[in-house]
DNA sequence: GGATGTGAAGTAGTTCACAGCC
DNA sequence: GGCTGTGAACTACTTCACATCC
């Protein structure tokens, strides 16, 4: 199908990490039904440079148009071929605090190449109930086949769920508990600390230069709001 | 106080992001009353090579004794010191659905450094109820002086948000909706997507090769690993 | 001996500058 | 004209290797 234009190169890991941005921002244009879009702006939109974006894009194909940019249609294809959503993963959710509820119940989490398959609790009162169309199942029941499984249990039980998750075969954990993981070797640990974004934001106020935005996701300020356009000039933190 | 071992060099980026993690691994030593640690174990722990955690401390100044690994003490200081746990910034979150929830009541997100100053919903069953000893307001009410502001509301209340902020003088966002806010120059937008994550994991299952091994924190740069502090006692790494 | 701290080398990523094509 | 795609230059970060100090 769409492939004739794809070419299948090996993506360094910040360019796979755009490609969902990328992504959101197209949707976001299908969404106002704006038809193409060029480097500049999608570097704009997305906190990078338009020589960034074009290295990013043409990583994955001749994607665009010399003189035009991009059809938006082609790049949410060509980017979701990338990201592999044309197939599905089977996720697991395992700890329905908060956070779990908060990326069940997310629209733009399990979207997108992963099936959510099952939810775990350790909690007998949650246990039995429904949490966007899924039973929550007990920790100690046998687990679903799954690829991946994602942990949002306080840290003291995280080692735990994690031999679970490892002795049933799912060897790829994206693990938001706070705690250092032991797993066996051919397992893979995505650790995600929802407070360094916020230390790294708060090193920068205290030290007066960050550079404006200076992450991998940011949105640079627009130009379009001249009304508090401050000049560049000096300490504009804090 | 400790200053006199303390350099301060303008730290890179990724030193800035590791030295949560590294900080959170010492302060779990320091819970276990270990009084040592040396670069090896560390980079163990926390995912990376010894010579990698020996420059970024390096970076702090000369914390560690030749032949002897580091003090966990000293380290504990130095570190905070260094992303500024000695001096706070007042946070406001907005936004109490379940993301919000889960940051406010988490022991690692609004901890050192961090005061949390108020919390703001939009739902009139939610504002006038007390969150971990906080009270909600309204989000239409004056908005309390801030240095950041955490985002959590749907994409679509997103802007609004994030423009009443500016409006009250909050020039630091951290945006956990997945949506590109338009802002004034000087104003820092710290976007973090929580889809980003299993987006990348999924890309490395369908593509075979993907980072593995048991660290703490893998070679990406942002938007990953963790900071905490541990509960006291003990606790059960391995 | 043993582990730090660091110049030097190597690698990865970004930005420049422009050729190529629409 | 405009904008993509890409070699070349540049910058940033990591790793190597070892002198240095306890």
């Amino acid at each position: 199908m769409t492939s004739s234009r794809l070419r299948r190169r090996k993506l360094s890991e910040p360019t796979i990490a755009r490609l969902p941005v990328y992504q959101r921002i197209v949707e976001e244009w299908i969404g106002q039904e704006r038809s193409r879009i060029d480097s500049a702006q999608l570097g704009e939109l997305a906190g990078v440079t338009a020589t960034t974006v074009r290295r990013d894009l043409a990583g994955l194909g001749t994607l665009g148009t010399r003189g035009a940019g991009y059809d938006v249609a082609i790049l949410h294809t060509c980017i979701g071929e990338a990201l592999g959503h044309d197939q599905h993963c089977d996720v697991v959710v395992i700890g329905m605090g908060n956070l779990g509820r908060a990326l069940v119940n997310s629209s733009s989490f399990l979207t997108r190449g992963a099936r959510l398959v099952g939810l775990y609790d350790a909690d007998p009162l949650v246990v039995g109930t429904v949490i966007d169309g899924h039973l929550v199942r007990a920790i100690d029941e046998p687990m679903i086949a799954a690829s991946v499984a994602v942990i949002c249990v306080p840290a003291s039980a995280a080692q735990a769920v994690a031999d679970r998750c490892v002795g049933a075969g799912i060897h790829a954990l994206l693990n938001f508990a706070p705690q250092v993981l032991a797993v066996p070797l051919g397992t893979a640990v995505h650790d995600v600390d929802l407070s360094i974004e916020l230390q790294v934001l708060l090193y920068h106020l205290h030290n007066g230069t960050g550079p404006l935005g200076g992450g991998l996701l940011h949105a640079l300020a627009r130009a379009d709001a001249p009304a508090h356009r401050t000049p560049p000039a000096e300490t504009p933190w804090h």
